[in-house]
DNA sequence: TGCGGTTAGTTGAGATTTCTACTACAGTGG
DNA sequence: CCACTGTAGTAGAAATCTCAACTAACCGCA
């Protein structure tokens, strides 16, 4: 039973007896290639997208996130949790979108705590407007670029690692509860 | 022939009688379960160093280079290529590093133009210190998380992204060079 | 009812990144 | 030698993101 295999991850104390356990060439180059790839492709999308729309990939994003919820509206913290960003974060970036027309605020009436984000007219037609030049890069510089097959296991292995660290979350939470019990 | 076959995808005019080619289900699926999981992965990537060793990925990233560079030096601009940083957030990182004594500038005796970039003794230090625990993360989060035919898929699939987008960066840049002769 | 503990969202300050302009030097061709 | 064009690096302002409070409202419970 090794020291990483499973659970609480997060809390890693510093290794006593054991050694590391470093990565072997061939997962040190693909590590790499991951992260200087996705580095580069994020870093073109943004630049595409923003050159073709005026939108940022984060405006983007939650104006596609919207588009798909019933009544074009969502609660902020349900947009938070989807795009992957902090309550904090998401606050600031409405913010300037409502400024710029593109969303609209409004209380919660289930709860009053609670804030809804509504897509206007205007972020429709923005999305709408913007859509297929980012589908053209998206294709351009991901998909066309990759076989289907290696578009699959693209998707298969950031959505594990996706699953993996949402599961990590919540051992951690639990972990929290267990030990404040 | 498609529009989005070759060359420079960058310049995408306005589509004009032609259909955008919208993603597949399967397409859709993977492009967000990448974006979805690397969003997140970095995040916990970037957190964990940051408790662990108070280092941040960007910070780690220039000490690993220069690590493995002679003299464990480097010129500023093959830094930000390495890295695909742009010069001016290099710059502003470095001047921080320097600031913290983990990296020192001096002027590149061969062109005046240039400034070498070397790692401190604090700096190797404070990577060696850092790098079993970042290289848990790693581990933790995406490696031990896939199979080895999986990372090395997903390593396979980025680094054709990643040479795709350096061979569009060329031409761009011969294209440039066509039409301004 | 009213007291904690928790959740939703905001805010402002500080840190980082991006964008643009600027200086200095290199290399080329007249 | 000199102008011209391109490259290396920097600097400051504006945009964005992170972090740590803070307010308000929900929920369970006595």
């Amino acid at each position: 039973m090794s020291t990483t295999t499973t659970g609480s991850a997060t809390t890693r104390a510093p290794r006593e007896h054991d050694e590391v356990r470093w990565l072997t060439a061939d997962e040190q180059r693909a590590w790499r290639a991951y992260r200087d790839g996705t580095a580069r492709l994020l870093d073109v999308l943004a630049h595409e997208l923003e050159q073709d729309s005026g939108l940022s990939l984060g405006e983007y994003e939650v104006l596609v996130r919207l588009s798909e919820a019933p009544q074009r509206t969502l609660r902020m913290s349900e947009l938070a949790g989807e795009l992957a960003h902090s309550r904090s974060r998401l606050t600031h970036t409405v913010r300037r979108m409502e400024a710029a027309g593109l969303v609209e605020r409004a209380p919660c009436l289930e709860d009053a705590r609670g804030v809804n984000c509504t897509m206007t007219e205007t972020g429709w037609r923005r999305l709408v407007d913007a859509a297929p030049s980012h589908v053209e890069s998206v294709r351009a510089h991901l998909v066309d670029v990759l076989s289907p097959a290696q578009m699959q296991a693209l998707g298969d292995a950031m959505a594990a690692v996706g699953a993996a660290l949402q599961a990590g979350c919540a051992q951690v939470e639990a972990d929290a509860e267990a030990a404040g019990r």
